[in-house]
DNA sequence: CCTAATGTTCGATGTTCGTAGAACATCGAA
DNA sequence: TTCGATGTTCTACGAACATCGAACATTAGG
């Protein structure tokens, strides 16, 4: 496990965001970190693969939208909320709303 | 040519209109349409063949983001701005500022 | 050390997407 | 009716994507 890189609020782009959100897995994790608490990844509950789950988590890292720290042999996952709200303002409360009244990625969660 | 079809407000979904609106050359049709005006197909000018531009065309229709009008041989595109704000609050805005703020999709524009 | 736990990466597979050109359908005008 | 303009659809293709299982790397614990 090499140390992930992150981009810098410059560097994110909107149709980087727009596309890493066009997915329901993704949109159920982001919504899952809405709270701004940070998760570890065994926390995390969603229907795939856990290399697919550790794909998506790194087309979100990627895009900026969320930070991925280690801890030891451990993971830690946080929504990069104050820096996506001055990046691209609005954006993400307005996906969050509609995701919530839709209930996209309702199949991701927390470990019960 | 058929009479397309476009959806009711409540069979648009969030990640049908993340994912058109996750390509840089919607992106600068949204931006061209957003002023509210219709245009004419003729009147859009994208570095893309013209079976391309119908074919982004269809996907931001399909997604419930532009209507299509025909008049005769010709159609008319304009941005279905009321519907989507009602269905997605906040989410249209947001991304077209983000877009304007970035330039996305500049090389799509109106007849010199 | 050896082993178990935790993620990441790799290889493979099937799907979707963006793109273009060619053929087609429709309509207005000559 | 014939022709030209205007979009749509068909077909094709390479790139990108979602997915999985297996192999791997790293670290904690015994």
């Amino acid at each position: 496990m090499k140390q992930a890189r992150h981009p810098e609020p410059e560097e994110m782009t909107l149709i980087g965001v727009m596309g890493a959100l066009g997915d329901p897995i993704r949109v159920g994790l982001l919504r899952v970190l809405s709270d701004g608490r940070e998760r570890g990844w065994g926390e995390l509950r969603a229907p795939v693969a856990k290399s697919t789950l550790s794909h998506h988590l790194r087309v979100l890292r990627d895009a900026g939208i969320t930070r991925t720290r280690q801890e030891g042999t451990r993971c830690y996952v946080e929504l990069r909320r104050s820096e996506l709200d001055a990046r691209f303002p609005g954006l993400l409360d307005a996906v969050l709303n509609a995701a919530a009244a839709e209930d996209v990625g309702d199949q991701v969660g927390l470990t019960a």
